[in-house]
DNA sequence: TGTACATCAGTGAACGCGCGTTCACTGATGTAC
DNA sequence: TGTACATCAGTGAACGCGCGTTCACTGATGTAC
């Protein structure tokens, strides 16, 4: 049995692209991140990918949307495996957050920097997939937020606030010292974190 | 008086290479700093800069410990302007903190990816430069959160979660709807943020 | 105070490289009849 | 169930572009004597 010649279809190129533009931006880089080798990767001619992606900003575009539909689903996986209370429910969240930012580390930095894709033209499909994937991700995190949320004044700002902290702390520390920053002796667990806000239910505060 | 023929030497070119470099930055994102575009707003031949700099990577280097230079003289001078208590103390650095990403978004950003550098062979002067700036940067914020660490256990929770704090809103909100998750209407001020923490120092605590 | 000369900091042409893109083409697929 | 044909999804050569880098060169500066 000999190797098969290579179909001239592929079956699913476009799909094939994207895992191979995920692969590269982890191995590499944003920078590394090119139609060519994407082509090469998915075993296919260079010139093969101007048929699935109007462009590099497209593939790129499609390559985010794909990384926070995985954020998303990593999230909700955390919060699954959480007891239901809204403190277990909210620090899941957290822990899958930060999880996907240390498995996944050039995307979701990419995934925060859409100043490379805001001025370049989009088709219509890809730009829709972006927004509807992104909203869900940060739909996720709003409503573990929810519970801990004052009444009235100022609702937005504890949303806010645990955002930015678990953020952060997904940023500086998304891998060993590879902030520029030099980092105190070890780094704490976010677990250890997150309870430092002594954060109260409207119930409980009420 | 006609222009004077620009002079043979230029005087101070790896200064202009650096401004230049920044600007480059701040204006087309990490992508548009080339040693050729630098050349050319400082009024060089491209090849110019190979006098200076040990290559693309040396020339990133620089411009990163500059941007740390400048990060530190921002907290320092909102510092400066408040008022002694510990917490003004740290409310003012967080606001310098905030600013300079705001000011210096792109560089900002470039800061806190040294990825880019990290396998490059920087020569030696640059080295130690980005190492001084990038403590000294640090050290300024560490002080600020001193006074409200813990006694003994757990003394670096305290100091990663202000930064972490501070680091996700500066990195979310550096420019409006940057971000590529929805923010909720309106993002509140840093001011009210950090008040959220109800932090207390040592010796209030005791 | 001059003068010879080494060194420094520029110039401009040339090189090879990887990139995105275009183009005529071809094989595979799907559909009308 | 066949057949003609339009459409789709690939190929591979070619193009121009901006990039970093090299090279022989030249003008300016600094120093020994």
């Amino acid at each position: 049995m000999t190797d098969q010649p290579r179909p001239h279809h592929h079956g699913n190129l476009r799909e094939a692209l994207i895992v191979a533009g995920l692969e590269l931006m982890e191995e590499g880089g944003p920078d590394a991140l090119t139609l060519r080798k994407c082509a090469k990767r998915a075993g296919v001619s260079h010139a093969a990918p101007a048929h699935h992606f109007n462009g590099l900003p497209s593939l790129k575009a499609a390559i985010v949307a794909r990384g926070y539909r995985m954020f998303a689903q990593t999230m909700r996986d955390y919060r699954a495996a959480a007891k239901s209370d809204p403190q277990a429910q909210l620090a899941a969240i957290c822990d899958g957050y930060i999880a996907f930012s240390r498995q996944h580390m050039a995307v979701f930095k990419f995934m925060f920097q859409p100043h490379d894709l805001a001025n370049e033209t989009l088709d219509k499909t890809t730009a829709t997939e972006l927004k509807h994937e992104s909203t869900a991700s940060y739909q996720i995190l709003q409503q573990a937020c929810a519970p801990f949320a004052p009444e009235k004044t100022d609702p937005a700002s504890m949303e806010i606030m645990i955002w930015s902290l678990v953020h952060g702390y997904a940023m500086l520390f998304c891998n060993p010292c590879e902030n520029g920053l030099s980092p105190p002796q070890t780094i704490p667990d976010f677990s250890q974190i997150l309870p430092k806000l002594k954060l109260k239910t409207n119930s409980a505060r009420k």
